[in-house]
DNA sequence: GTAGCATGTATCATAATACGATACTCCGCG
DNA sequence: CGCGGAGTATCGTATTATGATACATGCTAC
């Protein structure tokens, strides 16, 4: 080391397992299987440390190697990981069944959805035939902003903090009819706010009518919200209006009463 | 150090790396929101290192940790390790349609259940309002020879590998009728390599009747299996056999076709 | 009301570890 | 057949993670 001080280490923070964790996040729905090259490029770490990590998330369990192909892939202890999670949600217990009779009366897609930071995730999901395979899944994480789950939620929010959300946080794009307009979110949330529910067309999947419900905590703000998709071609708004919205709602407010 | 030979390093295993994934492995059903006490004692590991431990994994977005109680949570980044390993697994986006449409057609609680070393983990669940919140939620992991989809599974394995799973792996008890006796499951899986598809009573929980079919790769050896669980009330073997055992049997020799 | 204990936080000297560099092996492709 | 890429293995050493320990806070028991 030159004779510059040494640069204060930060005694609280474990570098090592940071790293590893950074492999973890190497894995997402597009990059399913991993060589230690693809490791090594999309962590930015050295080569004989993503041999190393690597080498232990697989002597862990954490990751399974291929031994013809020598790449790696998640391991089923990714999945416990959701069960331990869900186990530690306390609305996961109180939804599920709420989430499973709404789907038996509607007969639709059916999620719950939670805020995560300037995004919201689904946590569960019940699907019906019609549901695309990437619908079908939880923990997909999509911009709060873009999703009618998301705007049903800040829908709650004191104005002031649903017009920062609007300004600050990202949006994103997933179809040619996918909202870009800001002004536009904001007008769609403030009908929610007003409606108790948000309706989004054609934002994440074409076609795809999106109406979520906040599930709103005693201090009136939600954190959390029920989804539900409908294809637009079944569905035009006065029966969304009078079928669909409804039995949202209602379930969405009986979860935390 | 003494003058003993020092042990020998090694150089492949990040040591760090594998004591935070033990804290995370500390989460489970029972144990959903720990303390730093709680989880020395859990993981064994010194307060200072759990410490340091635990504060990278709140940093890096993997644990939330309540400002209140200062007791640490899984967070929605555990969802998202499931969708990633959802995506890796090919199994998953070709059972999910036969999942959805048996789940319709029977309309009982159907799950994709996995072979895991010596047990079985259910990757995919399709709940109805019938089925106990533990068996609504995906990760769950139980003996392999304790269930219907285990026992479906080594049916179809060669008579030497089955007989030394039987022998040999874990059985475990969760309801008085649980069976203990490993020539019972023998038989019971004998059974199965007869008829197809396997049945287990009460096994897992009370009066509840699994029946599971193997998904048999082309090797003609099972990883996976499709099963339903339905109410010892409703139907008795009869009716499993005629309405039930089929429709799976179908849908699992579908899938890899 | 005070003392003690448990829990959490912060710091530090140092031993051990994780690091990057590098050499070697193997395989596939031109 | 040679070269390059990917993976594996090794090593000297700088950096890190360690356990010990001190301190703060809050709660409980006497």
């Amino acid at each position: 080391m030159s004779d510059r001080p040494a640069k204060k280490q930060n005694t609280l923070f474990v570098g090592a397992l940071a790293k590893g964790l950074k492999l973890l996040r190497a894995f997402d729905e597009t990059h399913t299987d991993l060589s230690l090259g693809d490791l090594a490029s999309r962590t930015g770490l050295d080569k004989s440390a993503v041999q190393r990590l690597a080498n232990t998330l697989h002597v862990e369990g954490m990751l399974v190697k291929d031994p013809a192909t020598r790449r790696y892939r998640p391991s089923h202890q990714w999945l416990e990981m959701a069960y331990a999670y869900y186990w530690s949600d306390p609305l996961i217990g109180r939804a599920m069944p709420k989430l499973i009779e709404l789907s038996r009366d509607i007969g639709e897609t059916v999620n719950l959805a939670e805020l995560s930071g300037e995004h919201i995730i689904y946590a569960l999901r019940l699907p019906t035939q019609r549901t695309h395979f990437a619908a079908t899944i939880a923990g997909r994480r999509l911009p709060a902003l873009s999703t009618s789950a998301g705007r049903a939620m800040l829908a709650t929010w004191r104005p002031e903090d649903r017009e920062a959300a609007v300004r600050d946080w990202p949006i994103a794009s997933f179809t040619p009819a996918t909202t870009r307009d800001r002004g536009t979110i904001r007008d769609l949330i403030e009908d929610a706010a007003v409606r108790g529910y948000a309706i989004s067309r054609s934002e994440v999947i074409l076609n795809e009518v999106g109406v979520a419900a906040p599930i709103v905590a005693p201090d009136g703000r939600a954190a959390a919200a029920i989804h539900v998709s409908v294809s637009g071609h079944s569905y035009d708004l006065d029966r969304i209006n009078r079928d669909i919205a409804p039995a949202i709602q209602d379930a969405a407010n009986t979860i935390l009463a």
